[in-house]
DNA sequence: TGTTAGCACTCTATAGAGTAGAGTGCTAAT
DNA sequence: ATTAGCACTCTACTCTATAGAGTGCTAACA
């Protein structure tokens, strides 16, 4: 498509760009990279570079900077691959065993290690617990007045809640209750358990109606909960260092938009897209962030995708460097969830 | 110790500034606020004013604003007291039972309805878990690799996690080890669970040490995670409407300051002081906030403070608004913690 | 004696003019 | 095909002038 010549100064033009911030003229090029070529011969590609839709000028005589078009062949053909070094590594392992306790503090923790290492906004969409089944509930003793009711669903998420305890009911018929449940609920998927299913159970089990309805309530919260896919923002405040971001209103309005969670869910799942992929400029389907690229990548439990994580920056954003994290994340956060679910 | 006019005129440069973000000059006062008095006597009434420090001038001859020591006037003795509508409260109290599932969601909860209803950053500090104590705990089936650990406390606070069975050791065997332990701990408050009486446990019970290794390892755990307090931040993305936020530097000072945790609890407590208190400007002990005031109230639960809630912004802030906010949550959040406690 | 009108003065924010510098495109020479 | 040279363009910055808001002071007034 590109005769060599031509990429090799493309090259030299996004890559200056994204490192400085700044267009770049013929000269600087000629100096910088050592092409071989004068700066006359390089303003010459330039002009084809800008014709074919590569490159743009903010302004008649200022120097080039890469448009969308440019970026996505970069990203395509020009870019070369890095790798994440065993220092990287180590230090992201050791950052997991350090600040995690629980299960969700995982999401949490990649969303503040992938802005650290990319320098650009975060996201990291966590699994949709649709899937996973009801295996059991149980009550357990607190005090006089007041049980506690957990549930145990095969995925390892459990749930729990204080209740209290009818006055005429004994912990024994709690526990009656309990067995009631569990035979009809039991190995049922969140979603299978529909309000059909508990409409059934309700009509089954008379003696208690109250707290029947109670401990219902709390499935079906769970089940809601579950079900809602959560997003976890990391490094937001690294915005603020980026040179296109010195507008307020500019800021402000990516921020709001990035408070909007179903808006978030939405932008982040990926439907049928496996691995690592990169959305430059107008490509989002946002108009909120279509001077943004944003990079995406899916992560598996048990072979099954369950989540995405992402990163949202300028359009002139180290594309090598974050698809590079997010390709280790994409095969290794998997794990990690693994680990530290048990 | 100011007579009745320069009070008023005070107050009309603080309530001016406040809303407005500009200095405000005699003429203006004259104008907006009828107070009855021409722009030179009001001019010669300000030259005292600053005289005596409650107001200052950006520049010669532009108008005044008021100084830190203006707006403790204004707190102490100028403000006049808001009441929250009903229809604010009935909004609070929908937000709470349409959003809240668990009660740490209280908290963030409780953030964001802070930092609407102020349009400033609100802070809410969560209470300390130290003194609440360790109920038992339980082991409960899950696969045949596998058992949940449950740990109930007496402040209602439930921790759980999956835990691998070793292979030698039966579930009967487990439950064994949970008596164990449960005979030992059971009463004792997470700060009196030290490392001594967990070192007796471990001579004591000695058939499976890695079990009970483990299931230590676990309560150990979850007394850190409850020791450390958390702050739940809301509305920062209030800060870049604010005038005074337009520099892009300022907001990233303050930004990455609110990203230590450990920074916004030791500001956040507030030793022996009960109620709303006011800090305006220095009066802050921390130099990143010396040009923010901060507003914090102290709530309860049974009668015991167990956490702060804040709002920081501007010194020109709306000390009316804000003040009425928290003297809401300060007597009304222990009732909401207590409801979703059940 | 307290209040007010008038006025000269100060300071800022804004607009306009001029300039240096970076970069281009074109032409002609190599 | 490549490159040196050059006139041209556009921006970003500095400098200057100006309008406007607001003050403090003085003198007049009730």
């Amino acid at each position: 498509m590109l005769d060599e010549r031509k990429c090799k100064i493309l090259q030299a033009i996004v890559d200056d760009y994204i490192s400085t911030a700044e267009p770049i003229g013929s000269r600087t090029i000629a100096r910088k990279y050592e092409l071989g070529i004068s700066p006359a011969t390089i303003r010459n590609e330039m002009a084809d570079l800008e014709l074919l839709g590569y490159i743009e000028q903010p302004h008649t005589s200022s120097g080039r900077i890469p448009s969308a078009k440019g970026y996505r062949f970069y990203v395509d053909t020009l870019m070369s691959p890095q790798k994440m070094t065993v220092n990287e590594i180590n230090l992201i392992n050791n950052w997991y065993m350090a600040k995690v306790r629980r299960i969700d503090e995982v999401f949490q923790e990649t969303a503040k290690i992938i802005s650290r290492m990319t320098r650009n906004i975060s996201m990291v969409l966590a699994p949709q617990q649709s899937q996973c089944a009801f295996k059991y509930l149980q009550f357990l003793p607190f005090d006089a007045q007041r049980a506690v009711l957990v549930i145990v669903t095969d995925s390892g998420l459990i749930e729990n809640k204080i209740i209290e305890i009818p006055e005429d009911t004994s912990f024994k018929e709690l526990q009656q209750i309990a067995a009631g449940i569990n035979s009809r609920l039991a190995g049922l998927t969140f979603d299978a358990i529909s309000s059909t299913v508990l409409g059934e159970l309700k009509q089954d089990i008379i003696p208690n109606q109250r707290l029947l309805n109670t401990a219902l309530e709390i499935i079906q919260q769970a089940l809601a909960g579950k079900k809602s896919n959560k997003v976890y923002l990391g490094g937001t405040t690294q915005l603020l260092s980026q040179p296109e971001f010195q507008d307020v209103e500019k800021v402000k309005g990516l921020l709001t938009m990035l408070e909007e969670e179903r808006l978030l869910c939405d932008i982040m799942k990926m439907k049928g897209q496996e691995g690592v992929v990169v959305t430059i400029g107008h490509e989002n389907k946002y108009s909120g962030i279509q001077d943004c690229s944003m990079v995406q990548a899916t992560y598996r439990v048990d072979g099954q995708v369950v989540g995405t994580v992402a990163v949202l920056g300028p359009t002139r954003m180290e594309y090598g460097k974050i698809m590079t994290v997010l390709e280790f994340m994409h095969s290794h956060l998997g794990e990690v969830l693994k680990k530290y679910k048990l």
